[in-house]
DNA sequence: CCATGTGAAAGTCTTCACAGCG
DNA sequence: CGCTGTGAAGACTTTCACATGG
């Protein structure tokens, strides 16, 4: 793990992993890179590219070893220890990624979930993560190991929201908030902008219209 | 709008656009590329690229218009339509996303979410969504002029379903399922894999600890 | 022989630096 | 003068092509 390692990288090491998950309960044993491209419709140099920052992790001749990759790349993602994680906003959009299956699916513990409505504090999601007041933030994410805030409040408070996550120690943020936000260089950031990716299609479908492509 | 403009572009074109919606309520006349780029931490050029791309949208001196450069950029992003989009999964990802008010904001008309359990169909979400039988997706989807398509299912029936949107005439899909989609070309597919974004944080938390940076 | 691992080439995106114009 | 628009440079990402080794 010496150099950098891009993000366009990690995240494709996450798709790996889902399907080396897959392929392992099929009972395959190996696959080449070239396997793994055709999934993905990606280039099977690319594949090996990123798996080489790690290591030799192939064999010549015969490809990857599924369980061995898939093991490798759990450690490398983090995958290894069932992260605890807590949601911000006990809105439509909180109580639902609370719930979300995948997040379970793949080792995350989904903890607590934080509002500041007095009468949703003290009330359950249908999964039975309990909601928080958020200022007992620190002190549930003290004692409950919480390292991942997802932020899924208006707009409006998210920064102040952001603010406090990282005051409570914090240090990795999903953002699902409109807008920019400012966090601290030690803090890792990642926003998924649902706005942005509807107007794309808008885009697209603006572009096939007026004769472009998009 | 003649040569091909990257997604990255339409990406932040989005934001702009956002952006000059808050300047102008404001009552801001004009704004520079380095303000735009102070405001989202990108470099000026960037942004004059971005814009450059779709004619001469500044002054030489001033900067842009707010209300001209919005105006410009919502149609070029097909915002001045109100499009109607359909939700496909009336789960709790689906029911959120159906009233997520971001999407009202920018312009959308949710118009329909689409289920196959048969208690759900016929009921409506918090905000009078309703949902209808997927098998109805061809008719409703017509009758309601439906162009762009959300799939908020489990993995399983992700496939399927997609394949179904593409059969009524949908080229724009926005899927929140895990794992890859096979669509005709003509038809734009944004997915957008949440337990991917959770895992990048995953990797940074652990790149951080073991002596990397992430 | 076969599939990995990897330099070199190609392609894409961003930043620099400055000419051009209101 | 100030800020846009843009060619050229730089940075980053992907693909090619092949040497390497089980």
């Amino acid at each position: 793990m010496r150099d950098e390692i891009s993000e366009h990288t990690t995240n494709r090491l996450s798709l790996y992993v889902r399907f080396l998950n897959e392929l392992d309960e099929k009972g395959v044993r190996t696959v080449s890179s070239s396997v793994l491209a055709g999934q993905f419709g990606l280039n099977a140099a690319l594949i090996r590219k990123d798996l080489a920052h790690f290591g030799d992790l192939g064999v010549r001749g015969v490809g990857y070893v599924v369980k061995d990759l898939r093991r490798e790349l759990q450690a490398i993602l983090g995958l290894d220890r069932k992260l605890a994680v807590s949601i911000i906003g006990a809105g439509n959009l909180g109580l639902a990624l609370a719930d979300y299956p995948g997040f379970r699916r793949e080792g995350f513990r989904i903890v607590a979930l934080f509002d500041t409505l007095r009468e949703k504090v003290g009330q359950e999601s249908r999964t039975g993560v309990r909601i928080y007041d958020i200022q007992e933030l620190r002190e549930v994410a003290h004692r409950e190991g919480i390292t991942i805030a997802v932020i899924a409040v208006p707009a409006a408070s998210a920064q102040q929201v952001v603010s406090t996550v990282v005051e409570a120690g914090i240090r990795a943020v999903l953002n699902f908030s409109p807008g920019a936000l400012r966090v601290p260089p030690d803090v890792k950031l990642k926003s998924v902008d649902l706005t942005v990716s509807l107007e794309s299609l808008s885009f697209y479908l603006a572009s096939v219209e007026s004769g472009g492509r998009g």
